[in-house]
Order: C-alpha cells, then sequence, then structure tokens
DNA sequence: CACAATTTAATTGCGCACAATCTAAAATGC
DNA sequence: GCATTTTAGATTGTGCGCAATTAAATTGTG
C-alpha cells in the first residue's frame, strides 16, 4: 500500500479555506447593515478608522506627546494594509457619496489627507446601533470574539515572521 | 461626562478588521509558491477540490454506497460557498491554461462537469513539497492550526445561525 | 402531450485587491 | 544651485466575489 500521507497538505488546506469562507461570511453577516447604508464593507473599514481619527482629534487636537496625528492615505494604508491602488478609487466613490472629505496637505503636495464629513460621521450611530441589535443578541460571545481576535492576530503576526521579507531595505 | 462606550463597535471592529486582514495575509503567504505554479489562491482552493475528486474517484471509482460523486460546477460552488459568477470565468482561465476539463454531462445538458487534467494533478506533489518546505518549518504549530481552523469553522457555523436566512425555501 | 415551474449555468456590472508602472513633489548630495 | 534619489499617490491591467438577470434543460401537472 501506497502511503501518499496528504495530511498536512489537507490540514493546511482547511485551514487556507476556514479563513477565506470566514471573512466572507463576515461581510455576508454585515450586509443588511451596509446596503442600508449604502456603503460596501471595504468602506465600512475605512469609515471605521475615520471615526476613530475624528474622536481622537476632538478629545485632543492638540496632538500632545507622541501623538502623530497623520490622517494621511498612507496612514490609512498601513492601519488597513492596503496600498493606494485599492484606496485611492475607493476614497474617490465615498467622496462622491459625500462620506469622506480628500485634500492635499499644505505642507507637502504629495501627501493626501483624508477625513470623514459630517454625513460620514453621521454614519456611525447607525451602525452601531445595528450592531449592537443584531450582533449581540446573536449565540457569539464576547469572550468568544475576543478568544478568535485574539488567535487572529497572533497567527497573523507568525505569518509575518514566515514570509520572505526584504533585509530591511 | 458623556459616556459614549463604543467598546463593542470597537470590538466588533477588530474582529472584521482581523479575519478580513488574515485571510490576505494568508494568499500573500502562499504567493511565491502560486507564482511558481502559475495559478492565483481561489484557483489553488479549487484545485485542492479537484485533487481530492481525483484520489476520491481512483480509490473507489464504483461510487460505492452513499458516495454521490456529482463533479459539478455547482458541487464546487457549494464545496467553496462561490457561485457561478465568481467560478465559471475562473473555470475557463484554469482551462485555456490546461489545468482543468469542463464537459457537459450527457444525462443532463444543464450541469457542467468539472475535473483536473493531468497537467492539473501533476501540480499537487509540487504544492506539497512548498507547503512542507515553507510553513511546516514556521514557528506556526500544528495545535494552532487546527486550533484556529475549529474555532473558524465555529463561529462560521454561528455566523450562519445569525444570519437572515429564508424560511427553508 | 402541452406548458408552467424549477433547476443549473452563463452573463453582466460593479467594487475591491494587488502587482507594476508612472508622475510629481520633496529631500539629498555634491 | 542643481542633478539625483527618494517618497507619496495615482494609474493601469488582471482576477476575483457577488448580486441580478438571462438562457436552456428538466421536471411536474393537468
Amino acid at each position: 500500500m501506497i502511503c501518499d500521507d496528504d495530511s498536512e497538505l489537507a490540514l493546511n488546506r482547511q485551514l487556507c479555506f476556514a479563513l477565506y469562507a470566514a471573512s466572507r461570511a463576515m461581510t455576508k453577516a454585515y450586509q443588511p447593515m451596509l446596503q442600508d447604508l449604502g456603503i460596501t464593507y471595504p468602506q465600512y473599514l475605512v469609515l471605521m478608522v475615520l471615526w476613530e481619527w475624528a474622536s481622537e482629534d476632538e478629545e485632543g487636537p492638540a496632538e500632545s506627546a507622541g501623538n502623530s496625528n497623520d490622517r494621511s492615505l498612507g496612514a490609512l494604508g498601513q492601519r488597513l494594509m492596503l496600498d493606494s491602488g485599492t484606496l485611492t478609487p475607493l476614497l474617490k466613490r465615498m467622496q462622491q457619496h459625500g462620506l469622506v472629505e480628500r485634500s492635499r496637505a499644505p505642507w507637502d503636495e504629495r501627501v493626501t489627507l483624508v477625513a470623514a464629513t459630517s454625513a460620514g460621521l453621521a454614519l456611525k450611530p447607525r451602525a452601531k446601533q445595528w450592531v449592537q441589535k443584531n450582533l449581540q443578541g446573536s449565540n457569539i460571545t464576547r469572550v468568544e470574539v475576543k478568544q478568535l481576535h485574539g488567535d487572529l492576530w497572533q497567527f497573523l503576526h507568525k505569518l509575518d515572521d514566515t514570509s520572505p521579507k526584504e533585509p530591511t531595505r
């Protein structure tokens, strides 16, 4: 009997697929809310960062201490691990819908500053309400969410360590 | 003091993003292999199913007992949770590269049968080798993989229970 | 058998992802 | 001071995902 032993390959396949499927399932779970708000899932992720930036800038606009307050496209991209090829057209669409504002930094004409408009900020309470109503009441506990979130980040960091990684360039 | 309490929203945001980021990071981790094999990540997931089908059909081509052996586009779609809008063009591209074969079922002209060609099957040992070399030696243990995989599936199923779900249609 | 309802894919259109390339502004070096 | 290099985004092209529509084959029913 020939022992193929594809068990390793199978195990990896299962994780590949589980991540892939879970990510898309999450998008689908949010679909009703997103449709109501008139945005897409990646746009929602962008908005959540802009909401956070707005709160921070409101609390401490003096950017006291090491708070750099870089609200550029690049900073957004680092945060979401996305590049300009994805973000530029996405932000332009959101701008056309009046949700975000794009402007050039006066101190450096290369950088594009990004911020939520009042219309963009107005979506936050609606999103919050929907999440509370539709996900809190589900059978997914806060502990499970935290656990999964933690495991995913641990995994993410280990993947980074594994990846090629050019020598500091 | 106004207590906003966005903690719930923040927690959910973190999980949304962790899933989203981890899924894309997985794709990036496989990129060197995929480039070498000349395929994309979704195409790799498709191939893994076709490899499995080929093994099964080889072992028991008599489709004994309840083994239905449905190798249609629909069956593939159910397995990967993808619809024809995604799979049809993807499979056509793979067919052009000689990796899969598409044919109509003689007993029902509606269904498209899908199978890996010999060229498609030939990629399996190369993939297996790469996975063993590059992921086994990483600091991600088999236990962690199994744990994360299990958590993801549990989460997936609970998400399904949460989602709208039209009444059995 | 005719014909409506159902099923299975294919098609269309839009919005990401991401690699690769390009552009222009800013920083750097001599 | 000016050429060189670096940096931040924008652009281009390909390939997913997925909703919605369409088309064709099959099934069910009178």
